[in-house]
DNA sequence: ACATAAAGATAGTATTACTATCATTTTTTA
DNA sequence: TAAAAAATGATAGTAATACTATCTTTATGT
């Protein structure tokens, strides 16, 4: 909660005063903070770039060395391996999109309004005004899409989870869990629904663009609007009386 | 179609003639058929074991050809690379699951009772019959679960895709669709449905097991009833009239 | 201006992901 | 059943990856 705050806060002087946000993340997962300087934030940056064009598996901390014009072991002083990179990339997707549906469900009363801009959220992060110079969100979130589910799927999840490093995860489906539950307060499944909307707009999106017969939705030059139907009709139906 | 039906013929010998079901697959998974000799099968049957056991990313040829009192080389010989191994074991678990909707929905006409069977297939997948001695389909459903989505969140899909790689995973989804249009022909998602059913499957048994806080699913000791009550109430809801 | 921290340069190691070659064993078939 | 062919094993080698260590140079902060 505070941390959602301090954004919002930051948010709002970015908008009147230009000021950068500060994305908050689990200190477990770097070994120096890397947005406080130049050359951490060039490894965010470009990062994010690298992994897009070259997928997680072939991307390296050498080829990263290379683009920002720095070594292999200046990069090993930010982060342990590539794998905690990547949490930490995941990660600050999920920040962000908490930190976009706090914006957009800011002073809204009605829960059903709510739950739509939360999916307006979900569809349309990419194409949020960005909130951190150096990170392409657009880019983030195709790395996110693509890669992210990576970052949870592998042997060391469960000690991974007991250090923290999926709680923006999980604070982002509680809080659209609570106002699926406003909604309706019958339903049973809040936090099922609240991440399966989530990896919904993602696989769908992902498997438009790759695997069109997996999916009914059709994404022509990157219009998301008929994922974004999907999900209300979807979330409407489901938390019908 | 004529797949599924060679499937099933071999699966009514099995039982009562204890004749072995050679699963067919894509022809570029592999350099040479594994099924047909005693070494390629060793190779699935442990590759299985292993990658449940340390994880796709720290399992490798050399591990996999110790355990099996074999070389490298030798397994070279069968998959080009351990990411073609992981697409072969992902379709195998696909035609598995394609296989058992196929004779558990066999005779019946009623869709809504075809579809209450599908879900039932993808949940409890692990727990049916086996079909193939030397593969334990319990391990390959968690290899499946943990390890599957990196089989197509890759750079190469679509140069994959392009080679097949992954028309069972259609073939799948479009016999579920069907089934789901002929409950209610209105309903406008019936391949995303369809993929959403399966996935959901898949992903609320990982979240029930490591990241619990994602789901309102609990499994307690391995039974899965909450899992596939959910999913037949999703359905359900989503399409009722 | 001086101390301290950050970054760069370089080198080195163990492991991974292969490829190549040749010897041996097993299977096929003539 | 002997010869041919195919499969497997044994061994070696290479390029790349994923690091770690150390030392020098460059910024920065007071």
């Amino acid at each position: 909660m505070k941390r959602s705050s301090e954004l919002v806060i930051a948010h709002l002087l970015y908008k009147y005063m230009s000021i950068e946000i500060k994305i908050s993340l689990n200190e477990g997962l770097y070994l120096k903070e890397p947005q406080d300087s130049k050359l951490g934030r060039k490894i965010i940056q470009n990062s994010i770039i690298l992994i897009d064009e070259y997928g997680f598996e072939s991307f390296t901390f050498k080829k990263l060395a290379q683009k920002i014009n720095s070594t292999e072991a200046s990069i090993y002083r930010y982060f342990e391996n590539k794998h905690l990179l990547l949490i930490f990339l995941v990660n600050w997707y999920w920040e962000w999109v908490n930190y976009l549906i706090t914006i957009n469900t800011m002073n809204i009363n009605d829960p059903k309004t709510k739950l739509k801009r939360i999916i307006h959220s979900f569809v349309f992060a990419s194409q949020e005004n960005p909130s951190v110079a150096y990170v392409n969100e657009s880019k983030l979130h195709n790395v996110f899409i693509t890669e992210g589910g990576k970052a949870y799927h592998t042997i060391e999840v469960d000690d991974e989870n007991s250090k923290g490093f999926f709680s923006s995860y999980k604070r982002l489906a509680s809080s659209v869990s609570q106002v699926i539950s406003e909604i309706n307060s019958e339903f049973k499944y809040p936090f099922s629904l609240a991440t399966n909307l989530f990896e919904m707009s993602n696989n769908h999106i992902y498997f438009a663009k790759h695997l069109p017969r997996l999916t009914d939705i059709t994404v022509v030059k990157g219009d998301l609007d008929e994922v974004e139907k999907m999900l209300n009709y979807f979330a409407d139906k489901l938390l019908s009386e």
